[in-house]
DNA sequence: TGCCTCCTATCGGATCTCTATAGGGATAAT
DNA sequence: ATTATCCCTATAGAGATCCGATAGGAGGCA
């Protein structure tokens, strides 16, 4: 396990968040494991991180939320991605192919 | 043209500087062109971030600096490459092939 | 001298992420 | 019933970084 322990990127946050609500509704730690998950262990987003991020995309439009119970009947806040949020998806994952390219080149395509 | 106008990654910026110094030593604006032509213009350096970023650099040690006289006859400081830069730039190359590959797996490695 | 260009440099603001911490609420144990 | 414990949400404070705007020195040229 070697989560990245330094500042993630910025802007990659959402790009995370947004991708993984595309699985479906569910709570903000749901989110946080989820995004360990797909990154093969690399990302470990803290409830420090987390939750100011939800906030914000939540006064964007890109989520939305309700209360509702969580699989061990416990009280949790579920975010489901808007129509709004998916079109953010897409145009951050094309800005992130934009960077990842300029990147590989620069570093001399290896 | 499309030059990324927002926020730069965080310490990307440095990644690329260090990258462009490889090239041997150039005076700061020198740094930004030529990170602009790696890029294939993608990032746009701008003064208001590369000096910050080349002074925090030099207090690491990671580039030494000196005056001259730049191709246009100009007072210019020089930035060159320290040896602990050059570990800085492998340590970063390889941060950047994990989160890479990370974000490339999140994105369904599309 | 006056003007333009090149190059370095700084300041204030805005944004973002991190660490650390608080606190409600449900379950289980004694 | 009370205590402990875990799950989950939430905030405060700090630190780092990037950006836009701006200043200013210095050489070249008329």
């Amino acid at each position: 396990m070697s989560p990245e322990p330094t500042s993630l990127l910025q802007g990659t946050l959402d790009l995370l968040i947004l991708k993984s609500l595309i699985a479906g509704e569910m709570h903000g730690l749901g989110v946080s494991r989820r995004i360990q998950q797909i990154t093969g262990g690399t990302f470990v987003v803290k409830p420090g991180s987390l939750f100011p991020a939800l906030h914000r995309m939540e006064e964007e439009g890109w989520i939305s939320s309700f209360w509702g119970a969580s699989e061990n009947n416990r009280r949790a806040k579920y975010y489901r991605l808007s129509k709004a949020g998916l079109r953010q998806l897409e145009a951050e994952t094309k800005r992130w192919g934009r960077i990842s390219w300029a990147i590989a080149q620069a570093l001399g395509v290896s």
